[in-house]
DNA sequence: GACCAGGTCCTTG
DNA sequence: CAAGGACATGGT
């Protein structure tokens, strides 16, 4: 008899805080997480850590400094992160969200969590991954992200659903408590980068967690 | 040189 | 709804 859907993902998140215990990625302000967020889309975070910093030295690593800067000095700065033109527009259209529909990103903050999200996937360019990304690192709300790297994980022991039910079902077996969503979320993501990236799946132990 | 990176959008069948 | 291509640089 196969272990229930819960009691799998479980196994393999208790599994993962043993192997790497405390991890703590991403402690940014939101500004810079919001634009992190963007950044990183399908791109490694040593380049984006580059960009960011050559953001910060222009003064342009905020909302409010990238909604009036030139487009060609920001392709320049973020162009190790690959995709530079239209993380340009990304960053240009979030920019324009908060500082048009909120002036701030404390006057954002105000809102509810449902209703952030909702409005930063209609903005172009950001999807579920970067909305959560930026939810759950940048404004500390308990919203569980879902990256490749987890829905492949998840794949590979067996529970074969999609993005959105995989959501559903992480926040319901663990606490709504966005430290621990990033700490999960971090395992995950070493795990996969470990296993999974580097063609190491003979190694990949969380098959075995079944049961 | 081939292949991939903490995605998203647009077009096709 | 699934699948495939575009976007682009940098590291292995």
């Amino acid at each position: 008899m196969l272990a229930s859907s819960s009691a799998r993902i479980l196994r393999i998140i208790r599994y993962l805080e043993k192997k790497y215990g405390m991890l703590d990625w991403w402690q940014g302000n939101t500004d810079e997480v919001m634009i992190g967020a963007i950044l990183t889309q399908q791109t490694r975070w040593e380049n984006v850590k580059r960009a960011l910093a050559a953001l910060k030295e222009q003064g342009l690593c905020s909302m409010e400094a990238i909604f009036s800067a030139d487009p060609e000095i920001l392709e320049q700065a973020i162009r190790c992160t690959g995709f530079y033109r239209i993380k340009t527009q990304r960053l240009k259209s979030l920019a324009a969200h908060v500082m048009c529909s909120y002036g701030s990103i404390e006057l954002m903050a105000d809102e509810p969590t449902d209703k952030i999200r909702e409005q930063l996937i209609g903005v172009n360019g950001i999807g579920e991954e970067t909305a959560d990304s930026i939810l759950c690192y940048g404004f500390q709300r308990p919203s569980f992200i879902i990256d490749a790297y987890t829905e492949r994980i998840c794949q590979c022991v067996g529970l074969g659903i999609k993005r959105a039910p995989l959501k559903v079902l992480f926040e319901a077996v663990l606490p709504h408590d966005p430290m621990i969503y990033r700490q999960v979320h971090a395992h995950i993501v070493e795990y996969a980068k470990e296993y999974c990236v580097k063609k190491r799946c003979g190694e990949c132990t969380l098959v075995s967690l079944n049961g």
